[in-house]
DNA sequence: CTATGTGAATTTATTCACAGCA
DNA sequence: TGCTGTGAATAAATTCACATAG
């Protein structure tokens, strides 16, 4: 793994410098300071500085930081400069919101592949991706895909897991609420959305 | 607020209890021990009884957590003991899938009313909720409804903001991938999926 | 004898303060 | 003078180890 020491917690704030930097620099600006760039990301100066300083070196004192050669390095570090396949399980309700979703383009993801049960959905094309029969899974191995997107009920999240870590997936986006286990090798995040609403109540003031 | 001696990191983790305990309930289980409570969610028993332990006293040595009392004092931490209704702004793919989607009852919530801007949809019943114009939103403020879900396009994301905090909202949850501005009062909770998918690539093993 | 609850130790992350460069 | 980069200080979270309760 490459840039070892770089902290979890400014792995996960990569992204987000990211998504700030393509903004900026479809603005037409070339530098930006830490202390601008945390206005516009709603952080402090010190912790973008901070995090930067991890694998350094990209900007100039009294000038900032060059926007081109941050985003090419952010993009590095995050494995985002190759392009990668992704398979959907599951195109339901949000299955197919997540076929529709215009963000996976940004850091230079596609959906390849899409499976599902129903034989009313199979051999539907949506957003140019025809759905398969998810028998048919196996045949990712062949397909240069490696990423695994779980949209499916709680209740099949496990078995389909299983089915894409057999099929070689090195990585699953789980949308389903639960937990499911893969060998060490596998990364998964979890995306529950129910999850980060039911701790919005206790933030929000007593009315 | 409450119990405020409370990690925000044991707050961001209270929901995945729920759900574990919740799951164990319908099991028919009385009470669970941190060791297998933890193996059932992938974490550690440490870890649990930590969390437990600032807000103490619902363990019994030998035997382990009563599930039930756990449940009902975590559900009031979260204050998730009330029900919550919420309004959502922007019905397109993404929105939809929040409409159908079924974890919001599992936490109490309601998704009690829909905006959009296009005339195509106003009017509809989707999941048994009519979609209005976004020009009444103004309305929330006697509906009782106290909290917002934003899922327009980016470029809409902070004037849809704007609308509903003057419509009285307090908390907000926002799918939009970009940052937004609201008075220090309301609390907002971005999830961005393309956020957590742009990590997954660094923790994924080179093939 | 099993499982909780918690102080203490360790690790990790955030914040500060300022030296040094353009 | 303005802004970066980073050691040092502080704060927070995780992990451990064990006393204590049923």
């Amino acid at each position: 793994m490459r840039y070892r020491k770089i902290p979890d917690e400014t792995v996960r704030r990569l992204p987000i410098y990211l998504r700030g930097l393509l903004f900026c620099s479809q603005q037409g600006q070339q530098n930006i300071s830490s202390n601008t760039f945390a206005d516009l990301l709603g952080t402090n100066a010190w912790q973008i500085r901070k995090d930067f300083s991890y694998f350094g070196g990209f900007g100039t004192p009294g000038v900032g930081y060059d926007i081109k050669k941050l985003t090419r390095e952010i993009n590095k570090i995050l494995r985002l400069d190759v392009g990668h396949r992704a398979a959907l399980v599951g195109v339901g309700n949000l299955g197919s919101a997540v076929l529709a979703y215009p963000g996976f383009k940004t850091y230079s993801f596609e959906i390849a592949a899409a499976f599902d049960t129903d034989p009313r959905k199979i051999g539907r094309k949506v957003n140019n991706v025809i759905i398969e029969d998810i028998a048919n899974i196996g045949t990712l191995k062949k397909r240069n895909i490696d990423l695994g997107i779980i949209a499916v009920p709680r209740k099949a999240a496990q078995e389909i897991a299983n089915a894409l870590v057999q099929a070689g997936m090195k990585g699953i986006l789980n949308f389903s609420s639960c937990y499911i286990v893969v060998p060490r090798k596998v990364k998964v995040i979890t995306i529950d959305i129910a999850m980060d609403l039911a701790r919005l109540p206790y933030y929000m003031p007593i009315r």
